[in-house]
This record gives C-alpha cells, structure tokens and sequence, in this order.
DNA sequence: GTGCGCTTCAAACGTATGTTTCAAACAGAC
DNA sequence: GTCTGTTTGAAACATACGTTTGAAGCGCAC
C-alpha cells in the first residue's frame, strides 16, 4: 500500500497527545509509542516533529475550511446582496466546526484545542504555517464580521474580535477539563455543541455592546493602600 | 544581606522571559545569563525550576490579591447591604490590576500574560499552587459575580465566567503583539487600561446577553458534502 | 529465484535540559 | 586575624530530547 495506517497511527496518537499535553511537553517518544510504531517513523514520513505539527492540523483544518467556504457560499447566497447578521455570521462558522465529520467521539474538542493551543502555545512556525496555508477563510470571516457591525469603529472591532477570539479559544481549548468540572460541581452533563450554543449568544451580545466607555462608573475608585 | 539582590534578579529575569516563551520554553540557562547569576543559584534560593515558578507568580499576585480584597471591601461597604451590578465588580477587579504598582513599563501585560499562560499551559502544579493559595479572593469574585447575575441559572452563568475569563486571559497574554498589530495596521496607540476599558463592557453585555439559545436561528442550516 | 523500492527496526548521535557537587569567595562576630 | 555560616562559581551528572544511521524485512515485477 502507497500509505501504510503507520502515517495515520502516528497522526491519531499525536492529535490526541498534543490536545492534552500541548506540542513541546509531547515527545516523539510518547507518540510513537502510543501509536505502537518505530520512533524513526515519524521523520521518515514526516520530516520533522514540526512537519507533523502541520500534518495534524492540515488533516482537520483542510476540509474544514472547504466546509467554511461552503457555508460561507451558501449565506450569502440566501442573504442575496444584503450582507449576513452577526448571528448568522457566527451559527455558520460554528455549525461548520461542529457538523464536520468526527474520527472519534472526541473529535470536536479534540479540534478546539488543538485551534487554541496553536494561537496560545507561541510556536511561530505553526502560525507561520496557518496563516500562510488558511488566510482566505480567515479573511472572509473577518470581512463578514466588518459588514455584519458597521456601526462599529474600526479599533472597536479590533479588539472585539480578540475578545471573541479568546473566549472561544480559551473555552474550547479547556473545554474537555471545564466539563469534568461542571459535571462533578453541578451534576450536569455538557456536550461541545451546547457549549456552542452557549457562546455564540455571549460573543454576539459582547460584539453589539454600547459603544465601550472609555472612563470607569463614578464611584468605582479603588483605594490603594 | 539576608537576601542578596541575586533572588530579584532571577525572578526578574525568569518573570521576562516565562511571559515571553512560556515555562517549559525557558529553560534555566536562559534565566541565569540574562539575570546574570550563576546557573546552580536557582536551585540554591529556589529549590527547583516549579519552586521558581511559583516564586515568580506569588510575587505579584500576593500584593494583588490584597489589594483586590480592599477593593471588594470598600466596594461592598459602599453598596451597603444591595449587591453590587456586575459593571462595578468587574471595574473593581479590573482597576485592582491596572492600579498594581510596576516593577517596569510593562508590568501590567507580562502580569496579564503569565496569568494566560497559567491557566493555557496546563501544568499541573501550577494550577494547584494557584488554586491553594489564592482561593479566597477567587471566590469572593465568583460570589459577587453570582449577585450581580441572579437572573442566570448556575449552568449559564459558570459557562459565561469561563467565556469572560478567556477573552481576558487570551487578550491581555498576547496584548503586545495585539497591540503591535493594531499600530501598524490602523497607526493606533493603545494602552492597557484602554484595553482594559474596552474589555469590561464586551464582558458585561455578554454576560448579560438573552437567554442562550439551544437551537440554531431558523434557515441557518449548514450543507456538508 | 533475483533485484529493487519502500518501510520498519534497534541503536546510536549530538545536544540540551534540570539538578548536584564541592571548592572558593565572602560577610560578619568574636 | 580567625572562625562560621552563607552565597557564588565552574564543572560534572544523569536524563531526555529530536534526529540520523545502516541493516533487516517486506511486497512485487521480472
């Protein structure tokens, strides 16, 4: 066979590693062994640890990107000129997250921590990478957001798109821990998906807030000894 | 002296450059030569590369714990009685960092940062130095957050304090290089305290927004292939 | 069979890490 | 000065890492 499972043995082990260790506290080591293959394996296919980095996140994040486009396509198409709302802005982005097909059950969060840990782990080669290899959706996403909140300054959805960013990245790249949590303090069980039907709200009523004052409430001084 | 300046300089040194490149990314050698200190004298005051680390954030985040505690004292003395609305716990909290004294001009971020990096880069020990030595002004925090918020239920209301907490951690960790961005792309200059200023009304309205729907908007389907 | 790609394997290489060692330097008390 | 406890210094230690090597194994055309 062209591609021996050994490729996707060692892909399979390192997504799941990485998601729950982070990229430099994962050594070749653990991964090959996990996948029960030869250490030398994984430059012999890949190259190099980094060149397998960009392997696991290519695996998910090429068709997911189609799929973005598709939604994307398919939006703006049903919004014929006029341009989308935030909401629908925001269920298109994560219903394409959420309705790719999954490896395993733990394949979305698995997704999203992997996305936060790229954006949180400073690992410049990767975002080199991402940048170079994804920058047309990103892009449209962020043209989409701009036409979807005309009414805000050009700063303001700047940094409202950070704090976007970071509660979604944050949430999602904890979000296996977060649950466990919820689930001994509360007793409630949580899936990735009401997760996400929790945050769009958030984001989109944050993104839509009056326009941010620049001067705390009187009478909100704090004495500092 | 009882403590030769060697223990600032090291923690000085490591605070640097943990906010810069994260904690398994530094290594000692980097510490000890730009702290220009022996290698074996982190072992010698600290014990081990965790101890340091612990050093690094207790540093700080003991005065700030303090200071919060005032904040939150006057802050409830002046409400007397009513709780206080989520804009001014969220303004205490926030002036309580932004009015930290500095070591340097960029206390504040590398502060923010290293807070991100302890809640992203999941070290174990971390997290549990944290957890037991600062537990108290944490959940002061989360019970006035839960007065100001009685109209959410427990579910809705812990999913949005981890959405608020990214948006945060994630900003302030990256806000140099945000910051970067934002003045080459716009020739904008941004403070902290006006990112700060512009982060506590997006948290406010998103904590605040309608009741999260569990089902996408109508019409918002997505086709996959 | 023989020969030829591709893949696996055990072992080693070079480097970097956190930590330890022990002698030298130092400061302050007597 | 001399002694004593503390701090620094250069060097080594043991371990772990990513990567490379070269032989062995394999499937398949001829």
């Amino acid at each position: 066979m062209a591609h021996s499972d050994t490729v996707d043995r060692i892909l399979d082990a390192a997504e799941e590693l990485f998601a729950d260790r982070g990229f430099s506290e994962t050594s070749l080591r653990m991964i090959t062994s996990k996948a029960k293959v030869n250490l030398a394996a994984v430059n012999y296919h890949f190259g190099s640890k980094n060149a397998l980095i960009h392997a696991v996140f290519a695996r998910f994040l090429t068709p997911f990107s189609a799929t973005l486009e598709n939604a994307f396509d398919e939006l703006e198409e049903r919004c014929d000129g006029k341009p989308p709302t935030l909401n629908q802005t925001l269920w298109a982005l994560t219903e394409s997250a959420v309705r790719m097909p999954q490896r395993n059950e733990k394949g979305i969060s698995i997704f999203m921590r992997l996305l936060g840990l790229a954006y949180t782990q400073s690992q410049g080669h990767l975002r080199k990478f991402l940048e170079q290899e994804y920058s047309e959706p990103f892009s449209r996403f962020m043209r989409l957001l701009k036409e979807a909140t005309p009414q805000l300054s050009s700063v303001d959805r700047y940094w409202r798109i950070q704090f976007m960013l970071g509660a979604t990245a944050f949430t999602m790249s904890s979000s296996d821990a977060l649950r466990d949590i919820l689930q001994n303090k509360l007793g409630v069980e949580t899936t990735v998906q009401e997760i996400a039907a929790r945050l769009v709200p958030f984001l989109a009523a944050g993104m839509q807030a009056e326009d941010a004052m620049l001067i705390p409430p009187a009478g909100s001084r704090v004495s500092v000894a």
